[in-house]
DNA sequence: CGAACGACCTGTTCGC
DNA sequence: TGCGAACAGGTCGTTC
């Protein structure tokens, strides 16, 4: 569930929540997840999104990066209440505790080195150029859709903003990359921003599960044009949305108006 | 280097 | 109604 939008809204919320705040106790649920005991007792210096990762920087220079991958989730509480369904680890902080929550137990959390030993692709909403998209993607042969989701050209994007944005921008998912001309590697690039900015100030897109740290739905599901909506009228044509696998992935698309 | 595919997990939805 | 198959926001390792 979560991809850029969706770990943006959390990073932003957990900045204002937990900056400052002393880690006073750490409870692992789940034997997949590694032990950070080591951090009991430091205090959060700081917060930052790379791409779909949260890291979370303490005063002492730790650093512990967090992958919500498929269904993970975060969730605030500061008065103490049941621990919620699914949860794998909760973190406790002077002024409340934060769950680590997640039933497919995909959730990754690590600890790093620093920050700046990261490799990503480019931050859609800081660096991306049509000329830099056309530069990656002009030895590809595959399709442009797969080409979006790779995390090592962009960092956030994920299968329902990949159908967003290329229906946003009117092209093909199944286009190959290396077929894109430059005036299309130009929409791409604005609808990319448009679109994920968009999402952001929607607080993302709740489809099944997602809720925010505060545990409330974002709305951008509201503003969907083709993602899960195989069989509807395209918004723009009015052609039936369609449905099909790229790279194993559902793919959602306007047959009439995405060439 | 690039691309396709299975694996990792568990819950929900769909079709017969 | 019941049951198995298909599908779900994401990566990662293997193989070609």
């Amino acid at each position: 569930m979560p991809e850029l939008p969706e770990v943006e809204t959390l990073c932003r919320q957990l900045v204002k929540t937990i900056t400052g705040q002393t880690l006073l106790d750490i409870l692992v649920l789940d034997s997949k997840l590694p032990e950070i005991t080591e951090l009991t007792g430091r205090r959060v210096s700081r917060v930052e999104r790379r791409g779909k990762k949260i890291l979370l920087s303490f005063d002492d220079g730790q650093i512990l990066a967090v992958h919500l991958r498929m269904t993970g989730r975060l969730l605030w509480q500061e008065e103490v209440k049941e621990i919620p369904q699914y949860t794998r680890l909760i973190l406790t902080f002077t002024a409340g505790r934060v769950f680590f929550i997640d039933p497919r137990r995909f959730l990754t959390i690590q600890k790093e080195r620093d920050s700046s030993s990261y490799h990503g692709g480019v931050d859609p909403l800081q660096n991306l150029t049509p000329e830099y998209l056309a530069a990656r993607g002009r030895p590809r042969k595959g399709s442009v859709k797969s080409f979006l989701l790779d995390q090592s050209v962009i960092a956030g994007i994920g299968n329902i903003y990949a159908c967003e944005i290329l229906h946003h921008a009117g092209i093909d998912p199944a286009r190959p990359a290396c077929r894109i001309t430059d005036a299309q590697w130009h929409r791409i690039a604005l609808s990319t921003k448009e679109v994920l900015g968009r999402a952001v100030a929607c607080r993302g897109t709740t489809v099944s599960d997602w809720r925010d740290f505060h545990g409330r739905k974002g709305s951008f599901q509201h503003e969907l044009r083709v993602y899960r909506r195989a069989g509807l009228p395209c918004p723009r044509c009015g052609k039936i949305v369609a449905r099909c696998l790229i790279a194993g992935r559902g793919t959602y698309f306007c047959p009439g108006c995405q060439v």
